[in-house]
DNA sequence: CATGAATGAGCATTCATTCAT
DNA sequence: AATGAATGAATGCTCATTCAT
C-alpha cells in the first residue's frame, strides 16, 4: 500500500496541482503578480475558479507556490552542476553557467523571479521567511564552495559569508542583463565576461 | 524683492511639491507601487486626496516623479565625488562610496529603486524610457573611468561597457544587502568589501 | 427535459438580466444617465454592484441595453398593430394608437427614451449608430405608409420621407406632452386629438 | 442719477456677468451639463474659477441663467415677428419661421436647448418651475393666436390649449432634425412643408 | 470534488465649492 | 472684488474570495 503511493485520487490532485502551478507561472510572468488574475490563471489551467481556492488558499500561495517550484528546481540543477565540478574554480563557473542556463530556458520566470522576489524580500510587510530560507541555503552553498577555496588557497581570504550574498546577487543583475536586455543572445559570452570579473577583479597585475 | 525670484507662490507651491514627492517616496517604499494608495499618499504629506491631483497628474507620474528626484540627487552626488577623485582607483571607490553613503542616507528611497525599477525597465509595457536613460548616462560614466583607467593600464584589458554595467549592477546588489539586510550598519566596511571584490576579484594570485 | 431548452442556469440568468434592466430602466428614468448610479441600479435589483457587471459590460452598456430592449418590444408592438390596420388611415391611427398605449404602460421608460434619445442622436461623441438605425427604420416603416397613402389618392401629394419624420417626431413631442404631464389620463383623448391634427391639419376648410 | 442709470461698477458688474454667461452657453453646448467644468467656462470668460461663484451661485444657477438668457431672446423675437403678422396664417407662420430662424443663427445653443431642456421639464427631481413658466408663456401666446383663429374660422374648431403644446413641441422637433441632421441647409424648404403639414393636414380632400 | 455566480471592499480620479489672501 | 489652491465627497469599475449547488 505505502510503496504503491499513489492512488488515483492523488494522482488527480498532483496532476491538478501541477497544471494550476503551470498556469500561475505563465499568468504571472506575463502580467506580474498584481497584473495576473485568479481568473485569468483559471482559465489558462482549464479549470473554473473556485477549484484554484482548494489547491491554493490564496492568490499570494498559489504565487509563492509557483515561485518555490520554479526556485527549487533552478536550485536543484545548480546543486547538480556544482557536483559534478572538480576545482573551486569549476564550482563557481559551475554556479554562473547554471544560473544562466537555467533562466535561458526560462525566460518567462525570471521575470517574476527578478521583480517579484525583490518585493518578496525587501517589502517589511511582505518579506516571506520561506524565501529568505531559499535565498539562505543557496548562499550557503556558495559560501562553503567560497570557505573552502579559501581554505585551500584557491581564493583570496575575505569575508566569506558576506561576499556570498554579494557574488549570489551580482550574478542575479548579470542575469537581467542578459535575460531582460539581451533577448535571445547565447549566454556564453555573458558568463565568460562575469566569471572574469569575479575571479581576477578589475585591477590591474 | 521682485529680483530675489520667488514669490510666496511659488513658495508654496515648492514646499507642497517637496512635501508630497516625499511622502509619497515614503508609502511607495513601505507598500510598493501597487500597494501604495494616494490617500495613504496624501495622508502622510498631510494634504487632501484631491490636491495630490493638482501637483501630479496620475499616481504613476508621481511615483515616477518621486523616483526622478531620488535618482537625479543620487547621480549629482556621485558624479561629484567622482570629479574630486584622482586615480582610476580613487574614482571606482568613490562611484561604490557616494552610492552606499547617499542610499544610507536615503534608505526608504532605496526600497523603491531596487525593487520597482526594475519594473520599469523590464516590463515592456512599463518601460520608461527616461529611466533607461538615467541608467545609461551613469552606466556611460562609469564607462569612461573604465576605459581611461584601461588605457592608463591600471585595469586589466576588458569589455568596458558591458563590465561597467556589471559593475553598476554589482554595486547595486551590494547596496541591497547592506541597506535591506544590514540595518543602521555604517557602509564603511561593506565598501572596503565590494571595492576589494571588484579590484582584485576573488581569486588567489 | 433536455428539449425544454432552458437549463435553471439559463431561467436564473435571464431572471437576473430581466431584474437589472429593469431596475436599470427605473433609476435611469428617474434620474438620467449621469444622475443614476451604478449602486443604485444594484440596490434597486437587489444584487451586488459587481453582479451588475457580471450582465453588463459598463453604465452606458446597461444604459443602452435597457434602452434597446424598450425600443425594440415598442417598434414590435407598433409594427403588429400596423398589421392589423386595412387603410391607410387606420395604419397611421393604429401608429400613433400603438405609441400611445405602449408607453402608457411603459411610463418609466419613456423617460429615458424622451431625454436621453436625443443626447444619443445628436452628441456627436455619444451617438450610438444602433439608435439611430433603430429610428431609420421605423420611420421607413412609415414613409412607406405614407408614400402607399399618396400613390393611392388618400393623402395629399408631398415629400414623404420628410414628412415621416414629421409625424414621427410629432407623436413623441405629444407623447411628451401627455404621459409627463398628463399623470394616468387615458391616452384615447389625445390620440383622438393628434390623429385629427394630423389627418387634417389646423387650417379650416 | 437715477437716469444716468448705471455706475462704473455696475457696468462692470453687468460685463463680467455677460463675459461668464456667454462662455458658459458656449461650454455648456459643446460638452452638456455634465461634461462642462466651471473650470473650463472660466478659462473660457477669461476669469478665475472663483469669479464665476461671485455671479452664480452654483453651476445649476449659472446653466439655467444662460439657458434663460437664451430662451428670452428666442421668445423675445418670436414675439416680435408674430406682432409684424397680419393674419392668423401668417402668425402661425412666423412663429416656425422665426424659432428656425432664430435656432440657425444660434446652433451651438440648440442643443442645450434641447436634450437639457427635456431634462429639465421631465426629470421629476429636476424640473424647474422657472422653465415651465417660460415654456408655458410661450404656449399661451400661441393658444391666444388659435383661439383667436378659432374663434375667426380661420382655424378648425380644436382644443386650442392641448393643440398649441403639440404645436409648440412639433416645431422643436422639427427643429432637432433640421438643426442637428441637416447641417447648414437653409431653413426654407423645412419652414414650408411643417407649414403645410400643420395646416391642411396630411388627409386628401 | 468542481463549479462559477455573487459579493463587496477597495481605489484612482474628477470637480463643484469654499475661503484665505 | 478677484483669485486659485485646497478640499473631499462621489463614482465607475475590478477582482480576490466565498459558497450554494
Amino acid at each position: 500500500m505505502a510503496l504503491a503511493g499513489k492512488t488515483k485520487k492523488d494522482v488527480l490532485l498532483e496532476f491538478r496541482t501541477t497544471e494550476i502551478l503551470e498556469a500561475a507561472r505563465t499568468v504571472f510572468a506575463e502580467r506580474g503578480f498584481n497584473g495576473a488574475t485568479i481568473d485569468a490563471i483559471a482559465v489558462e489551467a482549464g479549470v473554473a475558479k473556485g477549484t484554484v481556492y482548494l489547491y491554493f488558499d490564496s492568490k499570494r500561495e498559489l504565487f509563492l507556490a509557483s515561485m518555490r517550484e520554479g526556485v527549487l528546481a533552478l536550485h536543484a540543477e545548480v546543486a547538480a552542476q556544482l557536483r559534478t565540478a572538480g576545482s573551486c574554480e569549476g564550482k563557481l563557473h559551475a554556479f554562473i553557467a547554471a544560473r544562466f542556463n537555467y533562466f535561458s530556458r526560462n525566460r518567462a520566470f525570471f521575470r517574476i523571479y527578478y521583480t517579484e522576489f525583490s518585493h518578496l524580500v525587501c517589502g517589511a510587510a511582505n518579506a516571506q521567511p520561506e524565501f529568505q530560507d531559499l535565498y539562505e541555503e543557496q548562499a550557503k552553498l556558495l559560501e562553503e564552495v567560497l570557505a573552502e577555496g579559501i581554505a585551500m588557497g584557491q581564493l583570496r581570504p575575505f569575508d566569506a559569508p558576506r561576499t556570498a550574498r554579494i557574488f549570489y546577487d551580482l550574478v542575479r543583475a548579470a542575469l537581467a542583463q542578459h535575460i531582460l536586455h539581451g533577448a535571445g543572445d547565447s549566454p556564453d559570452e555573458p558568463i565568460r565576461t562575469l566569471f572574469e570579473f569575479v575571479w581576477k577583479g578589475i585591477g590591474a597585475k
